[in-house]
RNA sequence: GGCGCUAUCGUCUAAGGGUUAGGACGGAGCCCUCUCAAGGCUCAAAUACGGGUUCGAAUCCCGUUAGCGCUACCA
């Protein structure tokens, strides 16, 4: 049974390319009843922080997606120090006592790649512990193989055969000279810790598998199955940044915009997958029952958004789909949050208020629109607007929609076809198109020109407020 | 600079030697209609470039170009 992990790094919020890495994650382990694994790596103490990873499990909670084991890198240092010590005794790491500034100077782009300073990967075995004795500080770097024509391959699950000369590997540090582990040497050392089976991730990781699989195999351990992801970028092309790109790179914002998740988690899907049969709308289940490697792609995607559009239209649409097609049982609750923050008083009556929002739902984008233009639904307080105020200025229109609502009173019937019928029945008597009266009510009752047919417009809003209404024209 | 990855409509993508290069979003138009949506129909819109291989290439190979990633004692 495959064990994946997601190990986000707490610099900042829970970027969306992190959160598609999650699902994809989630996806994979859901569909073969493996484990999911959360794991943070907070390695870094100079940029992580507390903040950062209140807003890392915020995000999560919102995508409702769930995990079964937790594991904090920090606590586990000593674990990775051991490992790295391992790889020394071994021989397959060596000290390198050369001062940080020495290597930066001598790194030269220009001069060619860097690989190892001769001098510190010959050193005796005793020459190194005596000076380490002495206390002058070094790096733990990996001793890279350096035979002609050795190869470092693997296959990976997404872009197939990989593989690298060891010539194109520079002797990478394991350990930093304040003996804190690097983020190579620490992953991997829970990885294998840990036994996880499949390593997914970004793309971004690809050329550092080489390194990780030297290690894996130092370590003699397993070498787990590796699957990279496409990553995702802005339209200009460059990787999405919160310092270039803004808001657009949170998960939060799409919370924020009024998203529900499983449309969210529907569109991050689709950027670098596909079913293979045409199908975009989907729903979390039905994405993990059709999952596979193979369905993933190879080319970074981008996600479409401008300043005139920051959504992403295709994710909006997404949302409209899953807003009008969830269970209103679902849908409700999130929607009388979202009233009571905007102040409304909405019916207390859960069967009523589902009604109400079932009603509404099929013509709205985004949850926000349900405390903007639904406010007439569920409240007393909204505005009419100049459009609607044309309609009720109409010859005739307010004194009938007036004798609408008498007749409609004297009666206990209150479905949509007696209201229709005795609208029609008015506008007949009147001599008027019943388009008068029709497009009246919508005004009178929601002060809006736009939104569900007229009768059900009735209905939505109730018989007491659609009276009084009526009445007060 | 070195190494690696990638390249189909504006965007997400299908087609892994033979298709009028398909679908979706977005755009335009028509139909439906009490409004607005939805829905149905139609249209515009793509194989980066150059060479091969082949009877035949979006698909395989090579090169060019472009983008991205790695090249840290960051993750």
């Amino acid at each position: 049974m495959p064990r994946v992990r997601f190990a986000p790094s707490p610099t900042g919020f829970l970027h969306i390319g992190s959160a598609r890495t999650f699902i994809f994650n989630w996806l994979y382990a859901r569909k073969e009843n493996g484990t999911m694994i959360l794991r943070i790596d907070d390695t870094d103490v100079e940029r992580n922080t507390e903040a950062s990873m209140q807003s890392i499990f915020e995000g999560l909670r919102w995508l409702g997606l769930d995990w079964d084991e937790q594991y904090a890198q920090s606590e586990r240092i000593e674990l990775h120090r051991k490992a790295a010590w391992e790889i020394f005794e071994k021989g397959l790491a060596y000290r390198d006592f050369t001062p940080m500034e020495k290597t930066e100077e001598e790194r030269d782009p220009a001069e060619g790649p860097w690989l190892f300073h001769a001098e510190m990967r010959n050193l005796s075995r005793e020459e190194s512990d005596r000076r380490a004795a002495a206390g002058e500080p070094f790096v733990l770097r990996f001793r890279v193989p350096r035979e002609q024509n050795h190869w470092v391959g693997f296959k990976d699950l997404v872009y197939r055969k990989q593989a690298k000369k060891a010539d194109d590997i520079e002797d990478f540090a394991l350990l930093r000279s304040n003996g804190l582990p690097t983020y190579h040497m620490a992953s991997c050392a829970d990885d294998l810790d840990i036994r996880i089976s499949h390593i997914i991730r970004g793309q971004d990781h690809l050329s550092n598998t080489f390194k990780h699989i030297l290690i894996f195999e130092a370590l003699g351990g397993p070498v787990p199955e590796f699957a990279h992801l496409p990553l995702l970028i802005a339209p200009d092309g460059s990787k999405l940044s919160k310092r270039k790109h803004g808001p657009v790179v949170s998960v939060t914002t799409y919370r924020d915009a009024g998203f529900v998740a499983e449309a969210y988690i529907n569109f991050l899907c689709l950027l670098g997958w596909n079913p293979k049969n045409n199908q975009e709308f989907l729903q979390i289940d039905e994405v993990r029952d059709k999952f596979s490697f193979e369905g993933v792609n190879r080319s970074n995607a981008t996600v479409n958004f401008s300043e005139e559009n920051p959504i992403d239209p295709k994710a909006l649409w997404l949302n409209t789909q899953h807003l009008r097609t969830m269970p209103v049982a679902r849908l409700a609750p999130r929607v009388r949050e979202l009233m009571e923050r905007a102040g409304i008083e909405a019916p207390a009556d859960e069967a009523r208020f589902e009604e109400i929002v079932d009603i509404i739902r099929s013509r709205y984008q985004v949850l926000g629109d349900f405390s903007e233009k639904g406010r007439a639904y569920f409240g007393d307080s909204y505005e009419t607007t100049p459009e609607a105020l044309e309609n009720l200025d109409k010859p005739q229109a307010r004194d009938l929609l007036k004798e609408l609502g008498r007749r409609l009173a004297s009666s206990g019937d209150f479905s949509e076809t007696h209201i229709e019928e005795v609208l029609r029945a008015v506008a007949e008597e009147n001599g008027v198109k019943a388009g008068l009266l029709i497009n009246g009510s919508r005004a009178a009752l929601t002060g809006q020109t736009v939104g569900p047919g007229a009768f059900a417009v009735f209905t939505a809003v109730g018989r007491e407020r659609a009276l009084a209404r009526l009445a007060a024209l």
